[in-house]
DNA sequence: GTCTATACGAGGATAGAC
DNA sequence: GTCTATCCTCGTATAGAC
């Protein structure tokens, strides 16, 4: 089965937003690449914040069925923050950063209904990496933190940064676990 | 003494890439802010590459300006290293995002010459932080890491994910403070 | 659903007068 | 140094034929 057209204007989108920016992409630079007319994406997506939209909603559920996916496997706490680090370490063997990460770089610039998107997207994440620490933390596999919601702020903060500095590398995937590891190291270590 | 058009030109444009980045700003919007035609603005710097390439290493000077200031204090390790994390913290008064920081989101659609400038600013204050870890731990005011290069990564890392993260919020220094304070206590409190 | 054609403004840049 | 005038391209968007 194919993939539709709107399906194929949002993964090129998402692939073009993810590496250049809200402000840096354009509907001909989709057209080219699934070889369609500009007007023909309008019928799809009337207008790009629509569509930026549409991506980031798209995204989310897609970044929270994974999500879903570590949390239901049998994987110890440890192995399922190192596979949430990981999502972030893949991407970048394509130049992805994540969506909302690049979107918060573009955040003065984009419509409101896309800003509230994007904090949607963290506030999620947050609590889901939040839910991970604590039951680690119960676990007894980590210290307990004070907080694991300010903690959880923290970590995505590290991977984030780590993904935009890791970019200007040759080896972009090696140098974003140079960053992050240590750093998960030190809270992991205790098991 | 007034201060010359090139310089306001730059002070503007820095101002406008440290909050919408790269794509998102245009002659067109310094000129309204500072009073002056369009054309005149290409007088100064022909083209916006330049422009931008000015805007960098003017930008990494005065950052390691910053750095030195820190450095010839009096202040201890600890608070050398709070005033480092500061130079974040205030930028997001207005809004403001490390300009370096805001390029790595825009990095593919960079000009090889700004991006080399870009590594290279991200390269010296590495340099820098990798040194004041190195003279705490000398100190023995906290513990020595394995790799204060590797630690000065991951700490820019946190802080410009942490400027990043923190924009969307209403009050964004103190959730920078919040999701930063609790990552450098944690390497400060061996005191 | 996709096309051609087109409108309209924005963005970067240059020429030449003052 | 700054202006007006102008050029050209790109980006978003719409109308209407197929």
């Amino acid at each position: 089965m194919e993939k539709s057209t709107s399906q194929q204007i949002l993964d090129v989108a998402q692939d073009m937003v993810r590496s250049r920016g809200y402000s840096a992409f354009s509907y001909a630079d989709i057209s080219e690449r699934i070889g369609i007319r500009k007007a023909s994406i309008h019928y799809h997506f009337p207008s790009k914040d629509e569509l930026v939209l549409k991506l980031v909603q798209y995204y989310r559920e897609a970044f929270s069925r994974s999500c879903d996916r570590i949390v239901q496997s049998v994987a110890s706490p440890q192995q399922q923050l190192m596979q949430f680090a990981n999502l972030y370490r893949d991407g970048l063997r394509q130049g992805q950063i994540c969506l909302c990460a690049m979107l918060t770089a573009d955040f003065a610039v984009l419509p409101q209904a896309v800003q509230d998107e994007v904090q949607a997207f963290f506030q999620q994440t947050e609590a889901w990496l939040a839910a991970l620490l604590q039951r680690g933390c119960e676990a007894k596999v980590w210290p307990c933190y004070p907080s694991p919601e300010v903690e959880a702020k923290g970590l995505i903060a590290l991977l984030q940064g780590a993904q935009l500095l890791a970019r200007g590398v040759e080896d972009s995937p090696a140098a974003f676990e140079q960053i992050v590891y240590p750093f998960l190291a030190s809270r992991l270590s205790k098991a």
